[in-house]
DNA sequence: GCTGATGCGTC
DNA sequence: GTCCGACGACGCATCAGC
DNA sequence: GTCGGAC
């Protein structure tokens, strides 16, 4: 299907000035002026287009089809990740497979160091074989896209029964495409076609810069060009137009609400509470009776049937509807219904509502919650813009159908008197092994794509005292992804079984992790995984031996079967809560537990536990007519500040304003506030001059602002960290800060230190030094960092602290590989800073060869993109207390 | 015909 | 609080290789 | 789906 049979102004734009555009935005920092710049580049086509006499198409879509490329659905999907891409990439250029250059495209993950991403791997190997000019228009990019979406290759074979032409196939295109495009074209060419162009800017704000009114209109009608006629086509303005039959909507979303927190809900207001289905969310759209089914995205799928007479679904509704029914839109969950169960049935139940099929032992379920049109009436959006509150929805919901129970029925829903019905439902839904509740505000309009309308949802698992959480070890790793494992130690000898992989981390439990398994990890390829290590089908390039590994404690849904893993069950829904580095490794989830916890071999088990009865109580107790306020909450704040109830035992701060910036991971704001009190000092709640000192534990945007902005020039804080004030010993004699535990230090302070510092002789600083490193060991073993800084913030601590020579940490920024990682050596190094790393480490800095290193060590070394040093050069460092240029130590 | 890789779209 | 981009799981599709 | 980080 070609999408420009009419020649549109855009169609005639010149490609690379799209690029040098979407190069601006990609540069610019700002999301203001990202959207500025785009802003401008609408503002300078319309220009060019209103110069243009004629009746040309003044389309903006041919462009903006290309800026959004996730919501192409005029095209179908090109079925080129990275991995195709460049295997694709490789046969159109006729490389050798085996070259280097092909390797690169063919493996871009494991042969790139530097984490570059793909597009950015293919640039660089191709710069100097695709053209320098190039005169690409729009208008060709879109055919050429066209093209690629329309080969045979990885498309399902209805297509080609929907789809006359067979063009040249992929390759062909491909290598046509080089001979006419340059690097700078390619580049985004290949972010299109991978539908991420990574340029930090979202959907909505690059529909803002578009028209005030594009992210409305796209939500009401899931349609790029519907948008940009709407919005051309000038004197109808797009509010007036509505919703249409057969244009999807995207849905409204629910927002998290843990079922603690239900008194913030609104006193004045009524709600609702429903069951929250397993499902897919699903539009069902009919007009004279025909119908279209819309996933959540806007896909259309055909399955359901279009008329009576053909689907899954569709003929058995032909009787349901009230006879003055012309035209609806239903909004609500499609599920699967086992008929020799008699239950709906979820993923990971060997199914999928979107592809059922005639043969499945599922029948499609519909569960109508909401109504956004009916006969030629939309019913969505704002007050102003002709939208309905909830409750009057669904009074026309209502009355639409009746319920053919297990094909089509409405959504059972109660009306809340006060909290405790939210509680009750909530319970009941738990008893029930349901996902949850949703609590829906009856005054609410829809607002498509809006999570914080007044639609909420409860699950257990967003509160800590509902859910069952999981300790598991890590036993290995792929590509930055761990792999955790239950412990078998039910036979001879123990064994781990792996439950799941878990990949998403903050930065600062990623760094600790890293730094903390860095020297255990065995790799695969060279040590075969033990027996007592159970994998099964995933496949991890290093592991670890357990005992040097570390816990996490895991949440989830729910547990699904699943074949792939050690266990018969894997998490749903899973997310790290906590790197427990205090657990002891032996002491996680055992197989004989977790045969406790699905001893009812369902399919699916829920991890849900109902509210304990005195949170219920704290819960239902408050009247649902009273509402915290927020006044009171200052109130009560102040009111702590002041409390005599702290025994003040010490002075070490005695008469000192310090302001707690952030609590930490194990002290809240108020028991910070308490022990400051404590040593006799006093909590300000903002800094002002007469503060002496600031504390911090966790790193906050706002704490990380301050350390940045006032460590860069005139520095007015001394920021210390929040473990240096847990720690402060009891003292008749007021205390001093140690550098050691600052964040960020003042002029003056750091003035004072280096004074301090000078005038102790050499002795001394042997002391000092011991003691420092003492502390900075400790705070590399301990088994709760005191604070978790990445190897770029402690940086740029040292740099604020010591400049550019820091006595302490001269080897912060180095990667080291070395002979033995539990050698002196490393140890020395890792205290002055140095990070250990494997050889095969992508951040691997410097290969650091002992003076027996084999040929083969030395051969293996050279190949990597790093120093490769003797052990004099670390030997040079440690002894001259700074970073020694690698130069006259390389190994050749 | 089976299996594993790879991609897509949902949660 | 909102936006954005990471990441998890599944099932189903195709294709390549045995 | 959930999460962390930026703003």
């Amino acid at each position: 299907m070609s999408s420009s049979e009419i020649k549109v102004p855009a169609d005639d734009v010149l490609f690379e000035d799209v690029c040098t555009m979407l190069d601006s935005i990609a540069k610019a920092k700002k999301k203001y002026e990202k959207v500025t710049i785009l802003t401008n580049y609408v503002d300078d086509f319309r220009l060019k287009v209103a110069q243009i006499n004629g009746p040309k198409d003044p389309s903006f879509y041919p462009i903006l089809r290309l800026l959004l490329p996730g919501l192409e659905r005029e095209r179908s999907s090109y079925n080129l990740r990275e991995k195709r891409l460049g295997s694709k990439l490789v046969q159109a250029l006729a490389w050798d497979e085996k070259s280097p250059a092909s390797q690169k495209l063919l493996n871009y993950r494991a042969n790139n160091r530097n984490q570059k991403d793909f597009t950015t791997v293919v640039c660089d190997e191709l710069k100097y074989t695709v053209s320098e000019k190039s005169t690409l228009t729009i208008g060709n990019i879109n055919e050429i896209l066209d093209k690629i979406a329309n080969v045979e290759n990885g498309k399902p074979r209805e297509y080609f029964e929907l789809f006359i032409a067979k063009t040249a196939s992929l390759e062909q295109v491909l290598t046509s495409v080089l001979k006419k495009i340059n690097v700078k074209q390619l580049k985004w060419l290949l972010r299109i076609i991978l539908k991420d162009m990574k340029l930090n800017m979202g959907q909505s704000r690059i529909f803002e810069a578009y028209d005030s009114e594009a992210e409305y209109i796209y939500d009401n009608c899931n349609d790029l060009k519907k948008v940009c006629e709407s919005i051309e086509k000038g004197n109808t303005r797009p509010s007036q137009m509505g919703v249409e039959i057969f244009n999807s909507i995207s849905p409204m979303l629910l927002s998290p609400l843990p079922i603690t927190k239900v008194h913030a809900l609104s006193s004045t207001k009524t709600y609702i509470t429903e069951e929250k289905y397993d499902g897919e969310r699903f539009q069902i759209h009919m007009e004279n009776h025909v119908y279209k089914y819309f996933t959540r995205r806007g896909h259309e799928r055909h399955n359901f049937g279009t008329n009576y007479d053909s689907g899954m679904l569709t003929p058995l509704l032909k009787n349901c509807f009230a006879p003055n029914v012309k035209s609806f839109i239903l909004d609500g969950e499609m599920m699967g219904w086992n008929e020799d169960e008699e239950e709906f049935g979820s993923k990971g139940m060997n199914f999928d509502v979107k592809a059922l099929k005639d043969n499945s032992e599922f029948k499609p379920s519909f569960c109508a919650f909401d109504l956004l049109y009916f006969n030629g009436v939309p019913l969505v959006g704002p007050p102003e813009k002709g939208g309905l509150p909830l409750i009057k929805r669904l009074e026309i919901l209502d009355e639409l159908f009746v319920d053919i129970p297990q094909v089509l029925f409405h959504s059972k829903r109660e009306t809340v008197r006060d909290n405790s019905d939210i509680v009750a439902a909530f319970n009941k839904s738990v008893d029930e092994e349901k996902e949850g509740i949703t609590i829906k505000d009856t005054e609410s309009y829809y607002l498509a794509n809006r999570r914080n309308g007044g639609w909420y949802k409860t699950k257990g698992e967003y509160t800590k005292s509902t859910i069952q959480d999981l300790d598991l070890l890590i036993i290995g790793k792929r590509s930055g992804r761990y792999y955790v494992a239950c412990l078998d130690n039910s036979g001879v000898s123990p064994r781990w079984l792996c439950m799941a992989g878990v990949g998403h981390l903050s930065a600062a439990a990623r760094w600790a992790l890293n730094s903390r398994l860095q020297p255990h990890w065995r790799r695969r390829a060279v040590h075969p995984t033990p027996d007592y290590l159970q994998f099964n089908k995933q496949h991890v390039e290093y592991w670890i031996p357990p005992e040097k590994s570390v816990v996490l404690q895991m949440r989830a849904s729910e547990l699904v079967k699943s074949d792939k893993y050690g266990t018969p069950y894997t998490l749903r829904f899973q997310r790290v809560v906590k790197v427990r580095y205090d657990k002891p490794v032996q002491d996680i989830l055992t197989f004989r537990e977790f045969e406790e916890i699905v001893a009812s071999d369902s399919k699916v088990v829920k991890l849900n536990k109902t509210i304990s009865s005195d949170s219920i109580d704290s819960v239902a107790n408050i009247p649902h007519k009273r509402r915290v306020k927020k006044p009171l909450q200052v109130a009560e704040q102040f009111r702590m500040q002041n409390t005599g109830e702290v025994v003040v035992k010490s002075k070490a701060l005695l008469g000192r304003n310090i302001c707690i910036l952030s609590d930490d991971e194990d002290c809240s704001k108020l028991e910070l506030i308490k022990i400051l009190e404590a040593h006799g000092g006093k909590h300000t709640e903002h800094y002002g001059v007469d503060t002496w000192c600031c504390v911090a534990g966790r790193l906050t945007y706002y704490v990380k602002n301050l350390i940045e902005l006032k460590s860069n020039d005139g520095s007015k804080l001394d920021i210390v960290s929040s473990a240096w004030l847990r720690n402060l010993p009891d003292s008749d004699e007021l205390c001093s800060l140690s550098p050691f535990d600052m964040l960020s230090v003042k002029r003056e302070t750091r003035l004072k230190m280096s004074l301090h510092y000078d005038k102790f002789g050499d002795s001394y600083t042997q002391l000092l030094n011991v003691d420092i490193l003492r502390k900075c060991f400790e705070k590399m073993e301990s088994d709760k960092p005191l604070i978790y800084l990445t190897t770029q913030e402690k940086f740029k601590v040292d740099k604020a602290l010591f400049s550019d020579n820091n006595p302490y940490s001269y080897l912060r920024c180095c990667f080291l590989a070395l002979p033995n990682s539990d050698s002196i050596y490393a140890i020395r190094a890792k205290m002055y800073g140095a990070n250990l790393c494997d050889l095969n480490s992508e951040n691997v800095t410097h290969i650091v060869l002992s003076k027996m290193a084999s040929n083969e060590d030395k051969m293996a070394a050279k190949k990597c993109e790093a120093f490769v040093v003797s052990e004099a050069w670390l030997d040079s460092c440690l002894r001259e207390g700074r970073h020694v240029s690698e130069k006259s130590f390389l190994i050749h």
